[in-house]
RNA sequence: GGGGCUAUGUGCUAACCUGGUAUGCUUCCGCGUUCGGGACGCGGCGGUCUGGGUUCAAAUCCCGGUAGCCCCA
C-alpha cells in the first residue's frame, strides 16, 4: 500500500482498514461498522488475554441484558445526566408502544447494580468481582471514525463492590497493572495513566484514572479507564452489607472498561507501517502463512507434499499457520500477506522441499531479509522469531511515545509542542471544576490542547511554579495533548 | 454542535459546467499459459445512493433525505 503513517495517517488508516478487510464501512447507519474476520480473529485472541487476566485476579463472567428500563437508568443523577444525550432508546415493539421505554445500555452500572442489591446481603459476599463483554452503543458526536468513535463498540465492563474504601483504592490500582500487563505487555501499546480532571470524571465517579496513548498524527486516544465509583451508585441501588457490629452500610465499588474493538484500532495503529499491519505474534491471526514457488509442473505436486509435512509440523506444534495454495504469483502472495501483518513468512520451492529446510522471513525485517532454516527445529524457531519480534514492537511504540513527551512552561512552549504532537507536562493551577476548568478551556480555545489530568503517582510542583495559563500558583503537573 | 466537499458495477474513474445510446482500469467468473517480490492472453457478469421537482428527455439542473471524508468547536 505504501503510505507513511507519519505524514498521512487517516489516508493510511482507512486505506489499511479496507485493503487488510478489516472492516467495511459501507454499512448504512451512521458510525456502525461491519468488523471482518481478520480484525475479529485478532479481537477474539485480545478478549481471551483480556479475560484470562481479569479472571487470574478474580473476577468471574457474566452477562447482563443489553435493554435498560428507563427508570432503572434515571436512579443516579449525575449518571443520567452524563449519559443521557448518548442513549438509543427502545420505544416501540412489534409496531405497539412501550409502557416504558428502554435504553441499550451505554454502559451497564444501572443494569448490573439492581442485582447486586440483591445478590449482596452481608460480608461473606463480599468482595464482588464480576466482568462481561458485551457490545455497547452510545450516541457519540458526528466525528465518528472506525475502531476509535464508533456508536457501538466492543469492551469489557468489569464492575467490583467491596466492604472498604481500601480495598476498592486497591482495586483501582489492580486495574492499572492488568492494563499494563496486558496493553502494554501484550498487545505492546504504551500510555500514560492520568486522574481526569474533575469536570472530565465518568458520570457518577469519585475519581477517574484513564489510560491515554499516542497516535501516529500526534493526538492521544484514551484506552482503558477504571473509576473508583465510591458508594455513590451503592446508596442509589441500595446496594447494601450487613457489617460486623450488624449495621448495614452502602459497598464501595469500582468499575474498568477496556474497549477492545478501539484497542485493536489502537494496536494496528501503533505497530503497521509502509507495508501495512504489523501485528504481534500472540495476537495474530496467522502466524505463519507458507507460500509455495511451484515452479514447473512436475515439481509441483512434490512441492505442495512437502509444504503439506511443513504445516502439519507447525499445528502439531500449536502454531496457527496454513498454506496460501491460491493461483496468484508468489510475490502477489509476499505483498497480500505482509499488508495482512502475519508476523512469519515460509518460502518453500524446488530448493527447500529437496533439503527438508525452509526459508524464513520475518515481517518486520529489512527487505530481502531471508534465512534458510532445518524443518526439524522450524516450529521452535518460528516461536523465538514471533517473540523476538513481539518484544521489538514493545521496545519500538516505547521508544516513540517517550520521544513524544515534552515539559512547558509558558503557553508559547505548550503550543509549540502540541503542534508537534506531543504530550505535554505543564504546572497547572488546579483540576478542581470552580479553579481549574476556565484554564481547561482556554487551553482548548487557544491551542486546541485538552488537559488530561494528572500523571497517577506523580509528585505535585515544587512551591513557585506557575501555572501555564493563568499564572496562579500551580497545584499539578497537567498533561496536555490533542486528543480523538 | 457549526461549516466545507462528495456519492456512477467490488474498488477507482470518464461523461456533469453546456440535459439526449454511461468511458476506461480493477475485482469477480470461465479457459489457457505462468509462478524465488504486486504475471499475461482471450471471453464473460455487473452500475448512475434515495425521495420529490423541472423537462419531450435527468448521471447531468433544483429541493429534501441518507451515508462518507475533511476542517472548526
Amino acid at each position: 500500500m505504501d503510505i507513511d503513517k507519519s505524514r498521512n495517517f487517516s489516508d493510511w488508516f482507512n486505506t489499511v482498514i479496507s485493503d487488510a478487510a478489516l472492516a467495511d464501512l459501507r454499512y448504512n447507519v451512521k458510525g456502525f461498522v461491519v468488523f471482518r474476520p481478520w480484525s475479529v480473529k485478532s479481537m477474539k485472541l485480545m478478549y481471551a488475554a483480556y479475560e484470562d487476566e481479569l479472571e487470574a485476579r478474580g473476577h468471574s463472567p457474566s452477562l447482563f441484558p443489553a435493554l435498560i428500563p428507563e427508570s432503572n437508568f434515571k436512579i443516579e443523577g449525575e449518571h443520567v445526566e452524563g449519559f443521557t444525550p448518548q442513549v438509543f432508546w427502545v420505544e416501540q415493539a412489534g409496531g405497539n408502544k412501550l409502557e416504558e421505554r428502554l435504553a441499550m445500555r451505554p454502559t451497564s452500572e444501572t443494569a448490573m447494580y439492581q442485582m447486586y442489591a440483591l445478590w449482596i446481603q452481608g460480608l461473606a459476599d463480599l468482595p464482588l468481582k464480576i466482568y462481561q463483554s458485551c457490545q455497547v452503543w452510545r450516541h457519540e458526536t458526528k466525528a465518528t471514525k472506525p475502531f476509535f468513535r464508533s456508536r457501538e463498540f466492543y469492551w469489557i465492563e468489569a464492575h467490583d463492590c467491596f466492604s472498604t474504601e481500601k480495598e476498592a483504592r486497591a482495586q483501582v490500582k489492580e486495574d492499572m497493572e492488568m492494563t499494563e500487563a496486558v496493553v502494554h505487555q501484550q498487545f505492546g501499546i504504551p500510555f500514560l495513566f492520568c486522574q481526569r480532571p474533575e469536570w472530565d470524571k465518568f458520570p457518577g465517579a469519585v475519581h477517574t484514572y484513564a489510560a491515554d496513548t499516542l497516535m501516529p498524527d500526534g493526538r492521544v486516544l484514551q484506552l482503558p479507564s477504571t473509576h473508583l465509583l465510591g458508594t455513590n451508585f451503592a446508596k442509589a441501588f441500595n446496594v447494601n452489607y450487613q457489617d460486623e457490629k450488624g449495621n448495614r452500610s452502602p459497598v464501595w465499588q469500582t468499575c474498568y472498561g477496556p474497549c477492545i474493538s478501539r484497542i485493536y484500532g489502537a494496536m494496528f495503529s501503533v505497530h503497521g507501517d509502509s507495508k501495512g499491519l504489523v501485528l504481534p505474534f500472540d495476537f495474530a491471526p496467522l502466524q505463519a502463512v507458507i507460500v509455495p514457488i511451484l515452479g514447473k509442473e512436475k515439481d509441483g505436486l512434490a512441492i505442495m507434499k512437502y509444504a503439506e509435512e511443513v504445516l502439519e509440523h507447525l499445528h502439531k506444534a500449536g502454531l496457527r499457520a496454513r498454506i496460501d495454495s491460491t493461483p496468484s504469483t508468489p510475490g502477489f502472495k509476499y505483498n497480500h500477506w505482509e499488508l495482512h501483518g502475519v508476523p512469519i513468512r515460509i518460502e518453500i520451492g524446488g530448493r527447500e522441499a529437496e533439503q527438508k529446510s525452509l526459508t524464513l522471513v520475518v515481517r518486520d525485517a529489512p527487505p530481502k531479509t531471508k534465512a534458510t532454516i532445518p524443518l526439524a527445529s522450524a516450529a521452535e524457531t518460528i516461536r523465538k522469531e514471533g517473540r523476538l519480534l513481539s518484544a521489538r514492537l514493545v521496545s519500538k511504540a516505547d521508544a516513540y511515545f517517550n520521544s513524544h513527551q515534552a515539559h512547558a512552561k509558558t503557553m508559547d512552549e505548550l503550543k509549540a509542542a502540541l503542534e508537534r504532537g506531543f504530550i505535554v507536562r505543564a504546572p497547572y493551577c488546579s483540576m478542581e471544576k470552580e479553579e481549574g476548568k476556565a484554564c481547561a478551556d482556554e487551553i482548548k480555545a487557544k491551542l486546541v490542547g485538552d488537559v488530561r489530568g494528572i500523571k497517577y503517582g506523580e509528585a505535585a510542583p515544587a512551591h513557585g511554579e506557575k501555572c501555564v495559563q493563568c499564572g496562579k500558583a500551580a497545584k499539578h503537573f497537567a498533561y496536555v495533548a490533542r486528543q480523538y
